[in-house]
DNA sequence: CAGCATGATTTAAC
DNA sequence: GTTAAATCATGCTG
């Protein structure tokens, strides 16, 4: 511990006759008066000050001794309380540089991002909690329950783990410091001026250095976090096909609906609702709107770009929906009524101009052609003609 | 393992 | 914001 030699240097440098002028200090008149024994009594006070100043370099038991002889000295209360005094002086000049840091933002950011991915904070329920938002968020709202995800929360609840025992050591390592600096410090308070503050600031002094310890320490689980999250919860990096139910409602639409393949937000909604309730293996157990507007990006420009390859797949789901359409016909005729099954949307076109449509409904399309035998092909051509 | 299928992302146009 | 188009990265199959 260096500042008891701190002190001791600090000691050497003041000249007790000076001390009136420097400090503040009064050596007190009764000792002045005579100057031969003024003189004797600042022989005595050097004399304690050197004995002090070497206490250091003895052995203990020697050292001890001096102690003892030194507690016992005469001289020993006042001059213990001109130290303090002269302590309480230099004190001040220290005390405006150590003033309470604020806290650093480092470390509130790391402490945020350790809260957010439910490390620390409350025990299983809340952290639980986040760590599914944090999943669903980083898996674009997909909230699924596979095999990975209930690795990935294994993996995490380890990290915490691991995060939550070596904050403990560093915590009670950091307690036990402190308690042990501290009763140091007032044990040697009986034989040196050490006020409460100066033990408040040492305590602080400590409390900095194990802090930065535990920043660390929380920086290495937020990267172990990211490292997970980055393995685990990236969802390009762990694609998964859709459910053979999921695409077979979303090519029935397609193909349903091929002169103008764009479903409104509200048919996507209803798609991505209808696409979530069917349940295979390896199943998603939510469909976003985003992974429908995905899927008819790809599917449009995919078929587009080679409709002799999509053919086979359109004739099936348009024989499916002709099936389909046959049954609502036929219920609606047996009620009787002459009602319209479908509402034919006409005059649309392509986003794209190279391919314009027809202006026939594909529904009706898909009717007629049923009593005609022939399935629709293709209702856009690459080259922009008309079916 | 190669090659194709497919969901997601990026970029640029509107 | 949506979209086409290109691209990426993975899944699947022979």
């Amino acid at each position: 511990m260096d500042e008891q030699a701190r002190m001791m240097q600090s000691l050497s440098g003041v000249n007790l006759a000076g001390l009136s002028a420097h400090g503040g200090l009064v050596i007190p008149p009764a000792h002045m008066h005579d100057g031969t024994d003024a003189d004797g009594r600042k022989q005595d006070i050097g004399d304690i000050l050197h004995q002090i100043m070497t206490i250091t370099d003895q052995s203990l038991d020697e050292a001890q001794a001096k102690k003892h002889g030194l507690n016992c000295h005469r001289m020993k209360p006042a001059l213990f309380s001109v130290l303090c005094d002269i302590k309480e002086k230099t004190g001040l000049s220290m005390r405006g540089a150590q003033e309470e840091d604020p806290p650093d933002p480092q470390l509130m950011r790391l402490d945020n991002m350790l809260l957010a991915e439910g490390v620390s904070g409350p025990e299983k329920g809340g952290g639980a909690a986040a760590v599914a938002a944090a999943a669903a968020a980083a898996s674009g709202g997909v909230a699924d329950n596979t095999v990975e995800h209930s690795e990935y929360r294994a993996k995490l609840s380890q990290i915490r783990r691991i995060y939550h025992t070596e904050l403990e050591k560093y915590e009670q390592a950091c307690n036990e410091f402190t308690t042990h600096v501290m009763n140091l410090l007032r044990e040697q308070s009986r034989t040196r001026p050490i006020s409460p503050k100066e033990i408040e600031r040492m305590v602080g002094i400590i409390h900095r250095k194990f802090s930065s310890i535990q920043m660390q320490l929380k920086q290495s689980t937020c990267e172990a976090v990211m490292i997970l999250r980055s393995r685990f919860l990236d969802a390009r990096r762990k694609r998964r096909n859709f459910s053979k139910q999921a695409t077979e409602i979303l090519n029935e639409y397609f193909y349903s609906h091929l002169s103008n393949p764009y479903p409104s937000e509200e048919a996507k909604e209803e798609l991505a609702k209808k696409c979530s309730i069917t349940i295979s293996q390896g199943a998603r157990s939510t469909f976003t709107v985003s992974q429908v507007s995905n899927w008819f990006g790809n599917k449009r420009i995919r078929y587009k770009k080679n409709i002799g390859k999509f053919q086979e797949e359109a004739n099936l789901y348009a024989a499916k929906t002709a099936v389909t359409a046959a049954h609502a016909v036929a219920a609606a005729v047996q009620n009787s009524q002459t009602s319209s099954p479908a509402t034919p949307n006409s005059g649309f076109h392509m986003k794209d101009e190279d391919f314009q449509l027809d202006s026939s409904d594909s529904k009706s399309t898909l009717l007629s052609s049923m009593f005609t035998g022939a399935y629709p092909t293709a209702c856009f051509q690459p080259d922009g003609r008309i079916q």
